[in-house]
RNA sequence: GGGGUGUUAGUUAAGCUGGUUAUAACGCCGGCCUGUCACGCCGGAGGCCACGGGUUCGAGUCCCGUACACCCCGCCA
């Protein structure tokens, strides 16, 4: 037998064709005459039927046949006449058996293959093969498949050439934990697995390949979530002589490709861009999701003008003290908060390393209740907060205050968790895919080129040693480093950040200033990034590029619920794989050849 | 490293303030049934209540610990 259709593709047009269809064994119905069965594959469920005068052999066959057997079919299209099944695409039809074969038996599934997926996700790793034979979980695959072939055609018709990097690479510190893999020819030494093509795009760039890009797999050894795998898959792109407007260009020509081709809506363009300081002041974060307000308010100074405002976990702030700061956020009166989901909010801030969540009710008179605030709070200061606030009757005031990166994380969780509850954002993915309204895409642009390392006393890159400065802050580089804003961008999507690059710096002397700012002397860069310094010496382009997260792009795409779903064979949060039981126990003479000794407790065997 | 939620037939769940035989649905096995499409009807099998301690006359239920899964903080662009 050799196959003609698909299981998704017959319609009333084929009846009287003889057809041959593969396929497992979705669901039988065996009346004892007659036997249903529908046969399903990648492209959908047909109805065939073991008629009762179908001969002895055939119906002997029927009977055998189980869920999951996959099995081939010879047979007519028929209609269905009144039997038609409306939910069915094939459901005009049917196809009357003249000739069948198993081709193998199935042992009772685990679980059932059907579209509601109910079972523990456990169990879904551990048989994996079978719950991606679930057409609910090829879905988001064939979408993401549709979306590597968009990205591809977009960027090769742009001018891109795809060219391969390494994933056996040299270690180089800073950014993410990286994965080692020993180098068995050079006894004693490691190779690390690439978190990133980075170093070698910009590479490319010197070499003169003008643009660049890789749908690419990077590893980072770090902890996991339900949007961060060990392993993913970034579109990564590196253009010569550019601007940060045509990188927008041409990832924003991309991005609304992606949409318009696989999910058929029109993004109107340009993006909106937002300052991340402005993104940091009012959402706590460098990733806001727009689709909603509660917007923060910031009152370190509303409480150093008021010295403290009488209340004495506030006397702190009386003086401004560098790193310390007072910040609210104002849930509306319409959202009725009780008392006990008030309480339940300082559960949630306190699990997240807050001391407390200190909140206040505002009264008709704009007095404060329920809050232990209330009493020793000025009147004055009550009144000034309610303005900066914008407070009104019913409302509730809540207060962080502290350690500012303490307070972004609790507020900008509280933000979230706030959202999802009042019903102003779904739970996970969009209101309504096909409104492009439920898409918010935005550029949060030009973030500090430095953070301060409290630890280190030092400052640190806050993304790599390499990114562009602004020309404005240059003058800052020596005085005050902390003050310099750079040519960074990161590409955020109704609150995740989907990509991430910047303009790099090419011009070594402005180079060698960042790495004095950071207390890295001339020995210790080229001891660090040695071979890109020294690239950058013969004559480099500007260049500039990003990365895009091609897992969370197909996420949220297909209004998946985490990047497991995107992935057909994802990691525990533990990292292990549940089918393969990954990683696993070496034994001593791989561990021999490769020069290591393992200092974990060994482990009893079994 | 820390906080939270969960773990009961193959699967999904119920099981109250601890009480003697741990339920249901689907699946599975056997039988019957030409038109079903969540087919139907009759019968049946199936349990280390995650694991290890403890409290108790008595533990699926209460307590402690461990493992695993998920969500979050830290970490990570």
């Amino acid at each position: 037998m050799k196959r003609t259709h698909s299981c998704g593709e017959l319609t009333a047009r084929e009846t009287g064709r003889e057809v041959v269809l593969f396929g497992w064994v979705h669901n039988r119905r065996d009346h004892g005459g007659a036997v249903f069965i529908d046969l399903r594959d990648r492209a959908g469920l047909t109805q065939v039927v073991f008629e009762e005068d179908a001969g002895k052999e055939l119906q002997e066959l029927a009977h055998e046949l189980r869920l999951e057997y996959c099995i081939g079919v010879r047979g007519k299209v028929v209609s269905r006449g009144a039997n038609v099944n409306p939910k069915l695409p094939t459901g005009e039809v049917e196809v009357h058996v003249t000739q069948a074969q198993i081709f193998n038996r199935s042992e009772t599934p685990p679980f059932l293959i059907e579209d509601r997926i109910d079972t523990a996700e456990e169990k879904r790793l551990h048989y994996r093969y079978l719950d991606l034979r679930r057409p609910a979980v090829q879905r988001p695959l064939l979408l993401r498949s549709r979306a590597n072939a968009v990205t591809r055609s977009v960027l090769h018709e742009r001018g891109f050439l795809e060219l391969e990097t390494p994933f056996l690479v040299k270690y180089t510190p800073g950014g993410a934990r990286n994965f080692l893999v020993p180098a068995r020819l050079q006894p004693g030494k490691f190779y690390a697995l690439a978190e990133s093509p980075q170093l070698f795009k910009q590479l490319f760039m010197v070499a003169g390949f003008d643009r660049y890009f890789q749908i690419v797999k990077c590893f980072r050894d770090e902890d996991l979530r339900l949007d961060r795998q060990p392993e993913f898959t970034q579109i990564d792109l590196e253009m010569s002589f550019v601007s940060q407007d045509d990188v927008f260009a041409v990832v924003e020509e991309l991005v609304r490709a992606l949409w318009r081709e696989v999910l058929g809506v029109e993004i109107p363009g340009p993006f909106p861009r937002m300052p991340y300081d402005e993104s940091m002041r009012e959402y706590g974060n460098d990733k806001p999701d727009l689709r909603f307000g509660l917007k923060h308010m910031d009152l370190t100074r509303l409480l150093a003008e008021h010295r403290g405002a009488g209340v004495s976990m506030w006397s702190s702030f009386a003086q401004p003290s560098p790193g310390q700061i007072a910040k609210a956020m104002v849930v509306p009166a319409s959202a009725g908060l009780s008392r006990t989901e008030t309480d339940k909010l300082e559960e949630i801030a306190k699990g997240m390393g807050a001391k407390g969540l200190a909140r206040a009710k505002v009264d008709e008179q704009g007095n404060w209740t329920q809050s232990p605030l209330a009493k020793s709070i000025t009147p004055d200061a009550r009144a000034a907060i309610n303005a900066a606030v914008g407070a009104k009757p019913g409302d509730v005031i809540l207060f962080q205050f502290g350690k500012e990166a303490q307070v972004h994380t609790v507020l900008a969780n509280l933000r979230l968790h706030l959202g999802k509850k009042l019903g102003l954002i779904p739970e996970y993915g969009p209101r309504d895919p096909k409104d492009p309204a439920s898409w918010n895409f935005l550029w949060v642009v030009n973030p500090p080129l430095f953070e301060f390392d409290e630890e280190q006393k030092k400052y640190v890159a806050a993304h790599h040693a390499f990114t562009r400065p602004r020309d404005e802050d240059l003058q800052y580089l020596d005085s005050d480093p902390g003050r310099v804003l750079c040519h960074r961008y990161d590409l955020v999507l109704n609150g995740f950040e989907i990509g991430g690059g910047s303009i790099r710096l090419h011009d070594p002397a402005v180079q060698q200033k960042v790495f004095a700012a950071m207390g890295i002397g001339p020995e210790e860069a080229e001891q660090k990034f040695g071979f890109l310094l020294q690239a950058l010496r013969f004559g480099a382009p500007p260049h500039g590029g990003i990365a895009l997260g091609m897992d969370r792009l197909s996420m949220l795409m297909s209004a998946s619920e985490s990047l497991r779903d995107v992935i057909p064979f994802p990691k525990t949060q533990k990292g292990t794989d549940l089918m393969t039981d990954a990683p696993g126990d070496a034994d001593p003479k791989q561990l021999h050849d490769l020069h290591i000794t393992s200092t974990a407790k060994s482990q009893e065997k079994a």
